[in-house]
DNA sequence: TGGCCACCTGACTAGCTGGTTAATAATAAA
DNA sequence: TTTATTATTAACCAGCTAGTCAGGTGGCCA
């Protein structure tokens, strides 16, 4: 270690804006959608001259894109992988558990994600076209393999992966519905456990793997 | 009937005027927002002036209102009721059936509702609050009475209508996603009853039904 | 015929939008 | 210290925004 003051030396100051920026804007972005976000509304938030962050970010696009891309980045790290070794039932439990965690953690990434893809992801078609794609195709010939084994039920693979994406997914989006429903203020350390436990119970049995 | 030319004679062109403007905003707002949705680009869509549109509409928070109400009738005729006599099985693949059958004929309703909730629902806090929370407990408190008399698995009955609800969301909001993942260009008759099978067999399954 | 009323719309405006610029300050390098 | 680079920000602008308004048109009934 070169230690950490060294990182301070120099870009260290426009290191701190723009995580400072980027905040702010992923708040605005979920609140307001892109265009009603505007980026005066994101200097306020960000305590900062509007013309501070177009200093550190050309344009609005910009600052959206990076947005998107640490959103995007922050998924492919908590998703973890599917072993090819390793069981369906434990495999299903690793998915559920990963997902539902970055849900509850990460509540504002996978709304801005989901509201990208309702508007017809216009920003990430190329990311949905070849690494998603093959992420699917790749998981969903594990899950295919143990179904011929006979191993799991007949289930269809991809609808699989789909049930699996939307129901995990739907803690953070819908977050503010399923706490209006739940007569709740917020979600507490004890939701995140017992959901996963919910959904592994359901989709597991589901999948004749209980 | 007093025929329909009689309805014509009076707030004909009016009424239908007024569906032009609403199927254009529709298509509108899910593209682009509210924000980014404008009036001259609703006008432009419904091929009227913009004048001619705020002639119908005071503004543009009436417009997206309409748009929003019209929306949750729709979502109120198609989900149609489960019955307190029904079966568990049944209730649940109708229950399955209706809101599928919804999200691939309507998708654009399902996305507004979607964009609406992420966004933190501020057009529709007292709906939650008071219609859709009453309908959940209720629709809860009977499967839980099936779940006492030993008919179905101990699984949660509140988180069970959030997995159905987002499973079957899901094909309309993340519409595009899904397309590009299953490689189509679109959605075909048949895969709204294998979606039907898919998750009727699933869920069913999971829940000690079949 | 003339009066009434729903319907229509071009032209306008005040305020906000993203983005530029140019002048200044702070910091680092020599 | 001097110089070069980076950071900061007030002032500005062209274009777009929602919404207004005044002056129409056309159909219907007396």
């Amino acid at each position: 270690m070169t230690s950490a003051n060294q990182i301070k030396k120099t870009g260290n100051i426009r290191a701190k804006s723009k995580v400072k920026i980027l905040t702010a804007a992923r708040t605005e972005f979920v609140l307001q959608g892109y265009r009603g976000a505007t980026v005066q509304s994101i200097a306020d938030r960000a305590e900062l001259p509007k013309a501070n962050i177009l200093y550190y970010f050309k344009n609005k696009e910009n600052i959206y894109h990076a947005v998107l891309e640490h959103t995007l980045e922050m998924w492919d790290e908590g998703i973890g992988d599917i072993e090819a070794n390793e069981g369906p039932k434990v495999a299903i439990e690793k998915f559920i558990a990963a997902k539902v965690r970055m849900s509850f953690k990460h509540p504002e990434a996978s709304k801005i994600y989901a509201m990208e893809i309702i508007q017809g992801a216009q920003h990430l078609k190329d990311y949905a076209r070849t690494y998603q794609r093959q992420w699917v195709r790749e998981k969903a010939k594990l899950f295919q393999q143990r179904i011929d084994s006979g191993e799991m039920v007949n289930v269809d693979p991809v609808h699989l992966i789909f049930l699996i994406w939307s129901a995990t997914q739907h803690y953070a989006d819908f977050e503010t519905q399923i706490l209006t429903i739940m007569n709740r203020a917020d979600f507490e350390e004890d939701d995140v456990e017992q959901v996963i436990a919910f959904l592994c119970d359901i989709i597991l049995r589901g999948c004749g793997l209980i």
